[in-house]
DNA sequence: ATGAAAGCGCTAACAA
DNA sequence: TTGTTAGCGCTTTCAT
């Protein structure tokens, strides 16, 4: 084990009292110059850092952001979550922050989770993902006064009392559709989850909205199913089953877009070619995963490390200092990434 | 922010002193039956939850397990090592343990990385990924007496001082390189990595080894490239047009194995056709990442929750007790998920 | 079986 | 500008 450096062996060793040590650290503008050169060459020298454990007593900071990882996923979706935690590690390290982990199944484990982890660890502020419609996550800690921003907007409050960043989930469905349009595509179905899912009605709304745009409706042009590959493939059957006029799907994720493939065939190569014969039929997924890539699925691509990074960013500001900031929301433009799919 | 519950509010509440909360707490066998129970509802009712900060500061353990989350890979290859965090997070928590995470790009960054951590939030113990030949973080961590555990065999040390788990490589090859037989394919191509890497060399000798139970010989049938697609596709067609005799390729990786797949086709329905003719080439990839589930790619699959569970149990082990227990090593063996494409 | 005292390493408040 | 004092919440002695 590494023999622990104290500030008071620094002291010693600099020849001056501890506190001079801890505010050369932490107000150094109030240490003369020459003192304090002395003090950073010693805490260089001993390899000395600030022991949070201490620090956190008396300052009741941890420097620690909590972060939920989620349980495993079906692997498509779950790469979203994934690139955000890489992104906040990165960000919260540069801003003197480190992510703790937690699980939870559910809102109310999840409340239980930060009940647990305040109690325990203090962390400074949460990181949620996945906002919903009726957030009991984001009550719970407004009620107490908890610091948190979130991913995803706070879609049942438009005046939050909290920091959120999102991606603008419209305006990629909305260059879906444009750039199928463009393509000569004219009836281009949606393939999204039930109503009631703020990220579902609105990657529908951009859809919609393209479409509305030259003078097109939606009638009969969607269907709405859980998110999975399955369920995907057999939606996407029945739409076209009904509309054979159908030229192209906009879909509201890659694992319905994965599914909409089996039974679509884009032009030029083939990528997913059942037993039987298909129409071409374009495909756009959402989120761009691995797996979009690794088919050539033209997919809408979200900035996670720049959500991420905004998230502790905004989080970073309100907690050193800016207290009593107003809350800002933040709401990034996705970006089309075009494959052979469509 | 929540009002703080001290273990002084308890004591007064529970008409003891705070030493008796404290040993109800830790020791609770040293505490009357009838003072523990009532000091635990109080602990209940109170919601009072021990401050680790101050534990720490008393104990010097932190009950805190770092481990290093990637810089976002290439989206397939990186799919193991969100999985592996996502089991560690779970298990640590049922031993009340929590993962705190940190980046570090290359062995220095991360020892530099495990000073910083050990500095200033003390975490009790390291858990490392990807282990390799020679790696400084190992001999870095073993010279400071720092517990830890590897996920990778200690590669240049059979008698590590180290637990380490892992996944047995060689078996995973050799069962599919088996299955591939068993289909009766005679001539099996192996695309791997260049020689010097334990994992890379450890799946090549499963193959290596599976044909040789069978009188095959491996001259001329396998290639080594970096593990990406475009060098993937690259060799397999090298080798599949110097030997055209190949009828089925086991690979080191699922990026190397999709990289395959551009120029091979397996039977049953066609999954990756490009313009051109392909020749009916089975196709085994390794560590059934979501990309193989999607495009239906055989994969060899490692049970990584198990491999995260293991690595906890073994480090809660000897961090909670048994610090002088002997290290262990564990092998799991991995299991091959049979797809379309072989 | 329970309580009192001490101190882990740090920094806010105050004194010099 | 620098040093002294006190105490954050807990657990390890040691005394009762």
């Amino acid at each position: 084990m590494a023999e622990k450096v104290t500030i008071a062996d620094v002291a010693r060793a600099a020849g001056v009292s501890r506190q001079t040590v801890s505010n050369t650290l932490n107000t150094p503008e109030v240490v003369r110059a020459e003192t304090r050169r002395r003090v950073l060459d010693v805490v260089e020298e001993l390899g000395y850092r600030v022991n949070q454990a201490a620090r956190q007593m008396r300052t009741g900071r941890s420097r620690l952001i909590a972060a939920r990882i989620d349980p495993e996923q079906d692997g498509i979706n779950g790469s979203v979550g994934d690139r955000f935690l890489h992104g906040l590690t990165e960000t919260a390290a540069r801003e003197g922050y480190r992510v703790l982990l937690y699980t939870a199944d559910g809102d109310d484990a999840e409340t239980a989770a930060f009940d647990d982890l305040l109690g325990a660890y203090e962390p400074d502020a949460f990181v949620l993902m996945a906002t919903h419609h009726g957030d009991r996550r984001t009550s719970w800690l407004a009620e107490r006064g908890v610091p948190f921003v979130t991913f995803g907007r706070a879609w049942s409050d438009p005046a939050a009392p909290h920091c959120w960043v999102d991606v603008d989930g419209a305006a990629g469905t909305e260059a879906a559709t444009r750039h199928l349009l463009a393509q000569g595509h004219r009836r281009i179905g949606f393939l999204g989850w039930p109503e009631g899912s703020g990220v579902g009605d609105d990657r529908r709304e951009g859809w919609r909205r393209a479409l509305a745009e030259v003078g097109l409706g939606v009638t009969g042009l969607h269907r709405e199913t859980e998110d999975d590959v399955a369920p995907g493939e057999h939606a996407a059957r029945d739409l076209l089953d009904r509309d054979p006029g159908i030229t192209a799907l906009v879909c509201a994720s890659d694992s319905l877009a994965l599914g909409a493939l089996h039974v679509a065939r884009a032009p030029g190569p083939a990528w997913l070619a059942g037993g039987q014969s298909h129409r071409p039929v374009a495909v756009v997924g959402f989120d761009d995963t691995p797996v979009a890539k690794a088919i050539g699925l033209t997919s809408v691509r979200q900035p996670i490390a720049e959500v991420a990074s905004s998230c502790l960013r905004l989080l970073a500001t309100r907690l050193d200092g800016g207290a009593g900031a107003p809350p800002e929301y933040l709401l990034l433009p996705p970006s089309l990434v075009v494959r052979a799919s469509g």
